[in-house]
DNA sequence: GATGAATGAGCGTTCATTCAT
DNA sequence: AATGAATGAACGCTCATTCAT
């Protein structure tokens, strides 16, 4: 039914804006409920418990972030492969940019050593680092580059996306910038468009970077 | 008393470790005397309660990270201004990997929107957009950088220092690497060391990057 | 439902028990959830908190208390005054006679100078006196009374109903006296009758005991 | 020592005042330590544990109480039993005039039936009743008042002397009538004088109030 | 699809008390 | 005589969760 559906949204709505906020662990079932205006028992309907919450957080983010990466794998064979990286790039900023709270909380998250996180995430990080790599070894694959370098560029990359939003809360109050505005997220493409060229398509700053 | 000392200092570390790996709201006042082998009501009796650990901890990390720029800050006089931000760097990740586990907690609560949190760093914080500017001020004081890019720089350097730590779970997972081995401080102070002097003291890639 | 309502007055009951044993901070929750055999995050469930257990006794006892009151200042138009203060005290003594372990709570707590006690009664305490004045007023309206004897009046009157059950321990145990058994309240509203009959009706004798 | 004595007697001064403003469970250890400016532990040093300071309490209260009751007793012989009595009730009243919070508390608490204050008083209760019948029999010793009607003379006079205590805060905030002031121990006792005139002394009346 | 009643476990905290010093 | 450290138990309360309706 329509209205199922509609709870089931304002439900992991309430849960991500709260979770954002407060961390999981500090949000209470009945703080989303009461969010949600909807009685505590509804959310054990939809998502089980407590933890389902937290696993459709999950999903809910790396299932499209990591399809945009999988578009540009199969662009590989039609298009040069630093356009596919930019793209790709280019979707994820978006995306999380749209999704500001939930990447947010996400990106927190995982940086737990929380048994549950991992257990959950581990699959989707793995197929992370496979599919960076495929695009990375099409984009530098010439003898400079050794196999821990390729290495350090997806982490420095990673880096790069995750950065706005584990710092969010520093560059709004002591620098005023919002990582969830348009504005911010053309921007910071540009720097990480510059970081891709100057890292990875000219040589020679490259060779001074990672020795 | 040397016993007492003993006793607090147990606390904090026990502490530390456990809100490290669960989150400050994911570790109870039992979980934390159970790892120090101490009766809850000691904490209190040490810490009044919980968020008195809390402080403790980002006092822990604060008090220490803002003196080596303090102390920098004051060899302005005597020094060259990229040596001493060199030197702060180098002083801040050492000290980061030392305490890698406190280091990790303090960067990640930062990162909620908690009112309590919030209240006790924010003097930290504007003391350390302080430091940070006289320091890059000094160095970057030529026609080519607006108000605004130097405060870019500042965002992007600490980004740069806190990453291995907001990813470090990340990093050790699925690449392997350890951020308080004294191996990764070495290597990615050198990283940084580039990036201070690509973007700072080369004008014509400053300009580039940052327009 | 019947069974909720039930649940709800079982600890209502079982509450006013132990409070009158012990007094409120004598009595957990744990104490009254044992003795009405449900569990204790049921009375947080129904009562909000243990305030809310306090402030559902008040209100058990002064609704009732200061109906009485007010029915007879209605029948002033239509009765002799003296009847109407026999008959609301015949009601009351009667309603702490069936009630005698509220009433007993009651009356000690609010010798407390606890500041969340009389926060609830004040206004009712104010209600009371306007309605007892009402009464009084119209009973002794000769000239032999200040208003400062007829506060006396009050006073005394309101001393006398409560007697007993902030002595009932002392009744019960030197005397054998029991204030709930029917004998003793048809007794002491003898004696009440007598007293208002000799210091309100009687002028000579009123007029000698308050001067 | 000196300052030993001062520090016993500051203790049971802090804890009177606080027993009497939250009652004895209301009151930690910590707050009269607290109040006292002292360790909580000096209580334990001088009273063993909390419950010896009710004990000192119920003590302070009850030995000089009797002790008036005792000098009339022994009085008997010497002086006309009427005016023991009204001496004996002068005594006790200006002395709970003077020790206004300990006989708040003590009165209150008596209220209870905690097995624990009961075990303590008990024997000060079944003297108190030996000295009131003592003062009775020789004064209304005619053939008109029964056992139990002289049993009545008592509890009505211990209702009369407690009774300010028990509604103090009733006569403060309604009625502006403070019972520790000098000028309420007076005119309450001429009240209580009187009845001892009305009721013992003036055989109609008696008869008509006692059947 | 949604709710109110109810539960057992655990929370942060405070308690009275002990004890070596 | 007095204190600070430390403890086990209990406090009021909130938690995630279950279940009949």
């Amino acid at each position: 039914m329509r209205q199922a559906t509609s709870t089931k949204e304002t439900i992991l709505e309430s849960a991500i804006y709260l979770f954002n906020t407060k961390g999981f662990d500090g949000v209470s079932i009945r703080d989303i409920a009461q969010k949600a205006r909807i009685n505590p028992a509804n959310i054990a309907y939809y998502f089980n418990n407590k933890q389902g919450l937290l696993e459709a957080c999950l999903v809910a983010f790396f299932e499209p972030y990591l399809s945009f990466l999988e578009m540009e794998v199969r662009n590989l064979d039609h298009s040069a492969p630093d356009l596919c990286l930019k793209k790709a790039v280019k979707n994820i900023l978006q995306f999380q940019s749209e999704h500001h709270l939930l990447t947010r909380f996400v990106w927190r998250e995982i940086s737990l050593d929380s048994q549950v996180v991992r257990e959950i995430i581990s699959s989707y990080l793995m197929k992370e680092r496979f599919l960076f790599k495929e695009i990375i070894d099409q984009l530098v694959n010439s003898e400079k580059y050794s196999p821990s370098s390729k290495s350090f560029l997806i982490i420095q990359l990673k880096g790069m996306l995750a950065m706005p939003y584990l710092n969010s809360q520093y560059l709004r109050e002591v620098w005023n910038l919002y990582p969830q505005e348009a504005y911010f997220a053309t921007r910071y493409f540009q720097v990480i468009e510059q970081w891709i060229k100057d890292t990875m398509t000219e040589s020679i700053n490259a060779k001074k970077i990672l020795c």
